[in-house]
DNA sequence: ACTGCTTCCGTACTAAGTACGATGCCTGAT
DNA sequence: ATCAGGCATCGTACTTAGTACGGAAGCAGT
């Protein structure tokens, strides 16, 4: 059994089909993960696969399960603020690392056990706080939209973060005729965007303390 | 030219065709579009398509960029978070229409016409408020993290919104394993979830005001 | 009616998911 | 040591999807 090069060792099993799809996705996106050149990276051949995964959907739906394993729950010994924005930076993290994970999730409705128990910890940060259930529930939606809308935003970025590129698109766009149709954009990348030192990955965190600083005043109420 | 049935008029255009592609998106879902299908829905046929559009790309880019059309960029006679309130609101219901869009933005780097247009549209309405641009980048990337989040979390969510089903997996799963494994999830799902009247949706206006709040704090520094 | 343009589409090639059945290695019993 | 059974592996092939290529069909202007 193994094979003959590539994949380090002996046989297949579901979590090395799991983790190596990973790694493939966070080099050539999912859009182009496929079964074959999945095979070829782990050393193996297409329908091999099959023996330890359902289907591609399958393979999918354990990917974005795998992701939610890589978040750090909250360390259950903080106050609960300081516990979910932890969480919430972990998550982040994770995100960045696997831009493809936050489109994945809206078509994957079936979530995996590491998802559950995730999201479990995570209520159970706000739940032992003792804020009443309407405001765990505005708090959870509230958060995990800021946090997965970031994802999302960071991901659509152009570039891995380099910035080389992400200059020059920007650049000839706004060159062309940006200047005089989009007066604010082009403006707004000029006097900021392209001014050394931003970095559009600073907003987390202040958007982070933002809806933290809500949530609590939600709190409070 | 034209066709026997189905599509209502004549002659095929691009805006034609990306128009049926959002049609057939928001019934079937991005993942399942395909060319014959939008050729059969358009009451035409697969290669036809490609004299209005590149390929497939450009379809998905023109979708995108449509969708963005649709939303109502902000107001220009209302103070600033009068105005950027309704954006979001419009921008909401038109994501809701659409729920495969904000995932679709993650792959598409190229942004059209329509697109820029309307992030012209919010940062004027920003920069006209007279906020500093490190506030108004803030404020942008922030406000749109917890629209598109939330936006994605909707999308992902069973059912279109009749609850019948969604009841029915919650449910299933509670029955099961959850309420020993996932007592937080378990108890959040009885408690609060499963009670009538609950609806996620309720938490994007609190949310948005929330953020909102907090934009016009750092706004204020 | 003829030329040429625009629009359309039939055919066919390639890539990708995956069903089916065969092959070959490993284990335990004789 | 040999052999039967089982399981991981894979070769083949069918189906669906994107799309290149070249031809056909309707219309304008001469």
């Amino acid at each position: 059994m193994g094979q003959q090069e590539a994949g380090r060792t002996v046989t297949l099993n579901r979590e090395r089909v799991l983790t190596g799809a990973i790694e493939l996705a966070d080099e050539i996106g999912v859009e182009t993960l496929t079964i074959r050149r999945l095979a070829d990276a782990l050393g193996s051949k297409p329908m091999t696969l099959y023996s330890h995964v359902a289907n591609k959907d399958d393979i999918l739906d354990g990917m974005i399960d795998l992701v939610f394993a890589e978040i750090d729950p909250p360390p259950t010994d903080q106050p609960w603020r300081v516990a979910l924005r932890q969480r919430c930076v972990s998550a982040r993290q994770v995100l960045r690392r696997h831009p493809w994970a936050v489109p994945l999730m809206e078509s994957r409705t079936v979530p995996g056990p590491h998802t559950l128990g995730h999201h479990d910890a995570v209520l159970g940060c706000l739940r032992s706080a003792g804020l009443p259930m309407a405001v765990v529930a505005h708090a959870y939606a509230i958060v995990d939209a800021f946090v997965y809308g970031f994802a999302v935003q960071e991901a659509s970025l152009p570039g891995g973060g380099a910035g080389d590129e992400f200059d020059d698109v920007i650049g000839d766009m706004t060159a062309q005729l940006a200047v005089d149709a989009f007066p604010n954009l082009a403006a707004f990348t000029a006097e900021h965007v392209m001014q050394p030192g931003y970095d559009f990955g600073d907003s987390f965190e202040v958007g982070l303390d933002l809806v933290l600083d809500g949530i609590e005043r939600l709190a409070g109420a």
